[in-house]
DNA sequence: ATGTTGACACCGG
DNA sequence: TCCGGTGCCAACA
């Protein structure tokens, strides 16, 4: 299998199936649907973003896009998500795809 | 087909 | 831990 053509699809399902209060970064979101770059999930979210709550996602180093960085910071807060200074805790929000890790 | 850009990730200092 | 440069893949002109 390579490149599904549903792939932009699979993504923005993915982002969607995100709990609140949690997050994953581009290149989780990328091994998750299949896609072999987190580039291209990038690339998804600005195309259809709007429709997702792609503030939830973000990069591997638990920091937000440039342009986004403010408003993803703001709304990520409001979500219960402990940041520190510009950088979220992935090891405790950082959504595997199945249930909400609990790790304490 | 080629070159450039990009909502990224990884490695070295 | 922080900063910079490099690599990867896909989309666009």
């Amino acid at each position: 299998m390579s490149s599904d053509p549903d792939l932009p699809q699979r993504i923005l399902a993915c982002v969607e199936a995100i709990p609140p209060g949690h997050v994953m970064t581009y290149g989780d979101v990328a091994e998750y649907v299949g896609s072999r770059t987190p580039r291209q999930v990038g690339h998804v979210l600005a195309q259809d973003g709007g429709t997702v709550p792609w503030h939830r996602v973000l990069r591997a180093d638990g920091s937000f896009a440039d342009h986004l960085r403010d408003e993803q910071r703001q709304r990520l807060i409001a979500e219960g998500v402990r940041v520190n200074n510009g950088r979220v805790d992935l090891r405790r929000y950082r959504w595997d795809g199945r249930a909400d890790a609990k790790s304490s």
